[in-house]
RNA sequence: GCCAGGGUAGCUCAGCGGUAGAGCAGGGGACUCAUAAGCCCUUGGUCGGGAGUUCGAUUCUCCCCCCUGGCACCA
């Protein structure tokens, strides 16, 4: 049983400021923006976090290229984002941007107290250096023929010094925190084919982790507190921002009550960053700070859109641009979209007919004119005043929500939107089978009548607490058309809430048709 | 090479031992409160291929093929 009173935390990945969001980044955040609306409608405090990932080589040299300062060029691309997220009203609670002093003074800190502890060391290993791209080679980027390709320019052998995380001696605790929460109560990973991924990599781990770069190479990034000719890379900077920003501080002996109420979280990450940074890198870390083995977090693990069964990159140029889809769609065709058709965890194709198609059927023909047909016939029989009277559906609607709280507490929209539409498709079917512009027609019909308009008033408002977490815009336009103005909750999916007498508001139009190219 | 996910109607998917299902799209019809929406009916599939177990397989077993991901290896 979830412990309502307990804080639900929730982070996406943060998102790395080197290029424009694309749409696999808005389907991250669009997810969890869902799950963390649905828990603040069941009465939960949510501690909902995304942010962005700043440093590192590539910026660096983006930044460079263009003849920028290294902050300069992040804060453009941060705003990009930030932009495109308050357009698809993601609702974060706070913002991890990992230029923040915050997160620098937390990493630092972590750095420091690992470094007392002993559980890192420094090493000097040789790799070969492509001089042009400024960046060691690894095995992977020999060609066929066993060289180095011409992209790289001169490559030379060169060693170097650098700091090391004992990560290898993290490997059977890790091996044994796996086992045991898979099909617990509380997963490490989800969805469980996953674990088993993680757990064949898990056990293929050797070596320790590469956690700084000289800054002969790299100065884009946070100081090894103990060691002022390094920066740290990537790991401790990028992973740390899901403590850091909750208020962890790593100083011995800290009061840790506020961070410990907004922990552990729930990780929203993508596929390809499970192995091995999350599911390895940043569980080690955590150990290694002193993390038992029940504040380690959950791994809430998505796919990935496909764009014509192929993957989206840049090389292939089929980049999906979600700032234009919400600009030209609207930000709640494109959420809607994003929810229902892929299940989560699994990959789906991404297809701009369908977004249209599911926004027509669903959202304008389905919901929209259901909203409006009810509005209209009770202004034009009743004067838009309602009669309470029992419904033959309420049994069903309550069903459905509890069907929809029930998916979205698996973190299922897909499935919960399913719900939610079962109850339209069931209102539109019940207003063909009760016709009520015939019964308006007979004075001996009127108890009916009023049965039916109730009937499809309350089903619409319940249904527009069931649309909250994918469209609140719109939910909360429903309702100011219903003129039911409580704030919407789970509790208040109760079949009854209108009072007799209540009053409805205008019709408008929710959601206007997309006139589809023919 | 090893591990995992997927391959079911034009599209997106559900089913997972008893002679194939939904939504959308397509076709037909009745209605009129409504965003030319909604409702009813309907066309449509040798369930990736092959073998086996079984009275019976989309569903279980084995082999193979294709797509996706992870890990490893070669170079």
């Amino acid at each position: 049983m979830t412990d309502m009173a307990r804080t639900f935390s929730i982070t996406t990945a943060i998102d790395y400021t080197n290029g424009a969001p694309h749409i696999g980044h808005a389907y991250e955040k669009v997810l969890t923006d869902a799950i963390a609306r649905h828990r603040r409608l069941r009465g939960q405090p949510v501690f909902f976090l995304t942010g962005v990932d700043q440093h590192g080589q590539k910026v660096q040299q983006s930044a460079q290229k263009l003849g920028l300062e290294p902050k300069a060029f992040v804060d453009g691309i941060t705003a990009q984002f930030l932009a495109l997220w308050s357009k698809l009203g993601i609702s974060h609670d706070a913002w991890a941007a990992t230029t923040e002093p915050v997160h620098i003074r937390c990493v630092q800190g972590m750095l420091q107290r690992l470094w007392d502890s002993g559980h890192f060391y420094k090493d000097k290993r040789g790799g070969h250096y492509s001089v042009r791209q400024e960046q060691f080679l690894t095995e992977k980027e020999r060609g066929p023929d066993g060289e180095f390709g011409p992209e790289w320019g001169e490559v030379v052998y060169i060693e170097e010094e650098n700091y090391y995380f004992k990560l290898a001696e993290h490997r059977d605790w890790l091996l044994g925190l796996i086992d045991s929460r898979s099909k617990s109560a509380h997963p490490l990973v989800i969805p469980e084919f996953r674990a088993a991924e993680l757990r064949n990599a898990v056990e293929k781990l050797s070596g320790d982790l590469c956690i700084s770069r000289p800054k002969s190479r790299l100065t884009w990034g946070i100081e090894m507190p103990f060691d002022p000719g390094f920066v740290t890379y990537v790991w401790f900077d990028a992973l740390s921002n899901y403590i850091s920003f909750a208020g962890y501080d790593p100083s011995p002996g800290a009061d840790l009550s506020t961070f410990q109420s907004l922990w552990p979280a729930v990780h929203v990450i993508g596929k390809d960053i499970l192995v091995p940074p999350h599911g390895i890198y940043w569980l080690a870390m955590l150990r290694a700070l002193g993390f038992a083995d029940n504040e380690m977090p959950t791994l809430l693990v998505h796919g990935w859109w496909n764009i014509a069964g192929a993957k989206m990159s840049k090389s292939l140029g089929n980049i999906v641009d979600p700032a234009a889809l919400a600009e030209k769609y609207g930000p709640a065709a494109l959420r809607w979209y994003l929810l229902a058709d892929i299940a989560t965890g699994r990959d789906a194709d991404f297809s701009i007919e369908r977004l249209e198609q599911r926004y027509n059927a669903e959202l304008a023909n389905n919901i929209g004119n259901l909203l409006n047909r009810t509005l209209n016939m009770t202004r034009r029989y009743r004067g838009g005043t309602l009669k309470k009277c029992g419904s033959p559906l309420a049994g069903f609607v309550s069903e459905k929500a509890k069907a929809w709280d029930a998916a979205m507490e698996s973190y299922q929209p897909h499935a919960a939107i399913e719900a939610a539409m079962e109850i339209a498709v069931r209102c539109n079917a019940h207003v063909e089978e009760t016709a009520p512009w015939k019964l308006a027609k007979d004075e001996a019909q009127a108890a009916q009548l009023d049965g039916v308009l109730y009937t499809l008033s309350e089903s619409l408002r319940i249904l527009s607490i069931l649309l909250e977490p994918f469209i609140p815009e719109q939910a909360a336009a429903m309702r100011a058309q219903l003129n039911w103005t409580a704030e919407p909750s789970t509790a208040a999916t109760e079949w009854g809430l209108l009072p007799d007498g209540h009053q409805l508001s205008e019709p408008v139009p929710l959601f206007p048709r997309i006139e589809l190219q023919p």
